[in-house]
DNA sequence: TAGATTGTTAATCGATTAACAATC
DNA sequence: TAGATTGTTAATCGATTAACAATC
């Protein structure tokens, strides 16, 4: 999923602030705490027990300390965390203290609603800049943004400090787009087109394939209809805990 | 994210035809596998290697053939995969077999493009009914589908044979419509909403956090400007391989 | 102090991978 | 037969979890 490059054992010389390594596991945690703890705060509560904020992100609470305590020891025992400075920790750690400018490519069907979005802008990020490869959907208004020719990316990218590109277009046109968007300097791209992307070295590739997901749900489907067509009782049985 | 029943040690009596038990992992990659064995078809191949698959769908051979194990012995030493014979293992595996009815609540920005998303129906879904809480949807029709008021849900869900929900509401609906969907009988659900759902024993859910993924790659990001910004050399040093 | 809760340890579990014997 | 490639083994690695000592 994501091209990842082992930053190896900490091996540095100088004074400079250790960013400690964290496991890939808990990287992709950290938003959900994050989501969990915005909520918790806004119910007005200043303080959250492991116990409670793992309920609230739907883990156990022993995963959530140990994922926490690789951040550091932001917790007071007998107490719980401060909701405010873990926060502040968490959206350091994921590097949320700026807002960071991103680049979508593809205003199609999905491209368009991703557009508008509104859980982009409240949670880190700007849309800086529409693109696509059809003239004549250049220059169409979305969301208070005019889409602009994909040729034009490096210069915008450049101008805009664009580093995250989302890639919206349909398969056969990902691998173009993502060279592209890395000529244009962009180092991690979300992939929404169902196709694996090729990119160098250095450069992240999340990928998000909406009927990927509905086949892993249909696999558990497809199991659980098994089961209960199974002679009596063995249905219950083999659901076990 | 999917609340997963173990289905325990196969402990069956009956001679019921046996459905192995595939790691999670495995499952998560196997439809990525059949986009790509479909991508192969297309190309007029009709054999490939562990190899030529392993590369067309990102991961390594090993793995793959480790993941396609699991499924039986469906290869040829010294030749490769049957690609048709392996689509249709796969295919079974998948319950993809039959072509499964969904439910899609919450015809906003998000659930609009979702409605009108090609990839699922060519990839063994049939969005069957849209449903939306605000009446002054109700009657819009998309893609060839009227939208109905949510407290449909449970008679057409009856009637259609849907056991697939998506849930593209607002986070603060998002637990309401889970619950609606559980009641009208949906044993698999997607999720698109924000927020962490509690459903039952036997109910699987899946989520798609778009600002998730994009805080994923904010972290890496952070990392890479770190890197960037260390005394002269590390930053390659670091990288590694 | 007594009660609560963190941070850490250590055991367990599952996933990945390289290597190679089996076999086409 | 020789070459190619699978299916499996076994070692390694990373993630999860329960338990509890540390400590507020």
């Amino acid at each position: 999923m994501s091209q990842h490059r082992p930053t190896g054992p900490n091996g540095r010389s100088g004074g400079v602030p250790a960013l400690p390594d964290l496991p890939e596991a808990t990287v992709a945690r950290l938003p959900e705490y994050l989501r969990a703890l915005h909520h918790i705060a806004e119910t007005g509560n200043d303080t959250i027990s492991s116990e409670g904020l793992a309920a609230a992100a739907g883990v156990n609470s022993a995963k959530l300390r140990k994922d926490l305590s690789h951040l550091g020891s932001y917790g007071t025992r007998g107490v719980g965390y401060d909701v405010a400075l873990l926060i502040d920790q968490i959206e350091f750690t994921l590097g949320l203290t700026q807002r960071r400018a991103v680049a979508l490519v593809g205003v199609g069907n999905l491209g368009h609603a991703l557009a508008g979005y509104a859980g982009f802008a409240s949670r880190g990020f700007r849309i800086a800049a529409l693109f696509d490869a059809d003239q004549a959907r250049v220059g169409e208004p979305i969301n208070g943004l005019d889409v602009r020719h994909i040729s034009e990316l490096a210069t915008v990218a450049a101008a805009e400090s664009i580093a995250i590109g989302v890639i919206a277009t349909p398969a056969a046109a990902a691998q173009d787009v993502a060279d592209a968007l890395v000529a244009a300097g962009v180092t991690s791209i979300l992939n929404f087109a169902p196709c694996v992307l090729s990119v160098p070295e250095g450069v992240d590739v999340r990928k998000v394939d909406l009927a990927i997901e509905l086949q892993i749900l249909s696999f558990h489907e497809h199991r659980k209809s098994a089961l209960t067509s199974l002679p009596g009782g063995l249905a219950e049985e083999a659901v076990g805990t």
